[in-house]
RNA sequence: CGCGGGGUGGAGCAGUUGGCAGCUCGUCGGGCUCAUAACCCGAAGGUCGUAAGUUCGAGUCUUACCCCCGCAACCA
């Protein structure tokens, strides 16, 4: 079986995760669902990364211990993942012994040969932020954060010599085009540091002591990227007494990040990599933000939406779909109220649960709920249109579909994905009004009708599959009622469109989705963001 | 002259190698009655940022200019 090692990045637990971290890992979890459903033994990798000079300071702000905040944090986050049915397979976090063991010893190795050397850090200084900044950093020479003076100050740190690597690394993005997904990432990478020139990476610090120490010079404490990036491999026992794991699944296949870090993922760890002579990721995909109607999401503007709220309220399915989308391919995609809720009433509601609605309560109404197999009579319907023909025409469009889903799955074009799988929920739709079953009814067509409900649930049978990855429950739900049997609800099985038979479908369908009334809706989830 | 992306009907977006300007929502009208007042069809609405150029023909190529947005090295 073919193996893919998934990855998130590994959040920074300073504050609630919002739902921006939650599209991350939706993402991640539907890719992995996905993969799964084509066949391959996938391991997804999540995680927080503990470490740093802002955890220090959130938990003293909190009278903690920086530990119990960390403790905290991570089953905060264990918990939402949990909510949200995160299937991971590993959470790391870099305060535990596994990962603090691993990453010191990489760091005396990369020392002993030469990589990592002893020099000064020279940054600008804020006194009370306790923040080095670069001067591009700075508002009017000023402290970004706080608006104070900075001064300029060195402190001795180790340093990763980046330059000795920088013409292997550009070689292999020369090799490997795709490795950085999309390609305009690669291209800011590619044009604004590795052509000018790479400087080193300072790896340590002095200033504060929340961090793995350096072994040989303890006031020395690891510096976030080293100590950080190593989590995938850390997670897969590198270094450790059992690397059965790191031996199965290294490389990743996918390591997926925020436009934000992708800087780091793109240069840096494919760089400590080389240093330890370990193979490179395949691909790197840094997807878009969540954005807000008035700019990014931050509390002083009210616009905070976190994902527990909305997944109570609206339900587990909904707000994957929503999420999933509404962020296009590598790029930003915006939350507001009102969209979210027409999302819900639109797609949700009068596309897809209406269709399955109409399509019970008709072989109820028509056959007593049964239904014995495929048929394709060469009857006339409405307007004189030959049946089997309008039958062969959407048997078509549907095989299509499914081709055009697996295409954007595969490059990770999720929102296209669920866009392509509406198409087939209206065209399904479409197709009643195009055999008008009423009227069939009405003037005896038994086989005709009977030939178009064995087309709708085929339909919806294959809609049902497809959505799966990202809406498993409502997938259930649709199959259930459709009484589908066990092995035509397989990825596999989408390619069959004639075996179902003798099914008797559910006596009262239940509604999917229930249509929310606007205006108390958006008021609701405005109520959330406050 | 730091690098890159973009400015398309009310809103949000598609537009491959230049060949009658599309989609979703909104608006207006029609059809249907199986269904969650859901579904289906049609119409109105665009000087495709500005100016010039190449061409039989440019949203699509060239040049200049005006806006917007990413990235620009160690907060993650």
């Amino acid at each position: 079986m073919q193996k893919f090692y998934l990855t998130t990045p590994i959040y920074y637990p300073s504050g609630k995760f919002h739902i921006g971290t939650a599209y991350t890992e939706v993402l991640a979890d539907t890719i992995k669902k996905y993969k799964k459903a084509r066949g391959y033994e996938v391991y997804l990798l999540t995680g927080t990364d503990e470490h740093g000079q802002k955890i220090q300071k959130v938990a003293e702000d909190r009278n903690k211990t920086p530990q119990e905040h960390v403790d905290e944090m991570a089953e905060e986050a264990k918990k939402l993942w949990k909510l949200m049915e995160i299937d991971y397979d590993d959470f790391i976090r870099t305060t535990e012994s596994r990962h603090k063991k691993v990453v010191e010893e990489i760091f005396d190795r990369l020392m002993e040969q030469g990589d990592i050397y002893k020099s000064e850090y020279e940054g600008w200084y804020c006194m009370p932020c306790e923040t080095y900044f670069t001067e591009t950093q700075l508002v009017d020479g000023k402290c970004p954060d706080c608006g104070r003076e900075v001064t300029k100050m060195k402190e001795e740190s180790y340093f990763f010599n980046m330059k000795k690597y920088a013409n292997r690394l550009i070689k292999f993005y020369e090799e490997n085009p795709n490795f950085i997904l999309p390609e305009s990432r690669k291209n800011e990478l590619f044009n604004n540091f590795l052509k000018p020139g790479l400087e080193d990476l300072c790896v340590s610090r002095t200033s504060f002591d929340w961090g793995i120490k350096v072994r040989k010079d303890p006031k020395h404490v690891i510096y976030v990227w080293l100590d950080a990036l190593t989590n995938y491999i850390t997670a897969l026992g590198y270094l450790s007494d059992d690397d059965s794991l790191m031996k199965k699944y290294w490389p990743a296949d996918l390591h997926i990040v925020g436009k934000d870090i992708i800087r780091f993922h793109g240069i840096y760890w494919p760089i400590f990599l080389m240093a330890l002579d370990l193979p490179l990721p395949k691909q790197i995909y840094a997807h878009g933000f969540i954005t807000m109607k008035d700019g990014k999401m931050s509390k002083s503007k009210g616009n905070v939406i976190y994902p527990e709220p909305l997944i109570e309220r609206y339900g587990l399915d909904s707000f994957k779909y929503f999420l999933l989308r509404e962020m296009p391919y590598g790029q930003d995609g915006s939350f507001s109220p009102e969209s979210f809720v027409e999302r819900f009433n639109y797609d949700l509601c009068n596309d897809l649960g209406n269709l399955l609605n109409r399509t019970i309560g008709m072989i109820n109404k028509y056959f007593d709920g049964e239904i014995s197999g495929y048929s394709n009579p060469e009857t006339s319907v409405n307007d004189n249109i030959n049946l089997a023909e309008l039958n062969s025409k959407i048997e078509k469009y549907s095989d299509a579909i499914i081709h055009e889903v697996e295409n954007f799955f595969d490059t990770y074009h999720i929102s296209n994905a669920i866009s392509q799988t509406w198409e087939l929920v209206s065209r399904t739709n479409k197709y009643v009004d195009e055999t008008a079953p009423w009227i069939l009814a009405k003037e005896g067509k038994t086989e005709a009708l009977k030939s178009v409900m064995y087309h709708l649930i085929e339909n919806l049978r294959r809609i049902a599959i497809l959505i799966t990855p990202y809406m498993k429950h409502t997938s259930e739900k649709i199959l259930t009622q459709l009484a589908i049997p066990g092995d035509l609800r397989t990825w596999d099985s989408l390619s069959d469109y004639r075996r179902l038979e003798n099914l008797k479908v559910t006596e009262k369908p239940e509604v999917l989705f229930a249509r929310l009334d606007a205006t108390t809706e958006i008021e609701n989830i405005k109520e959330m963001m406050k």
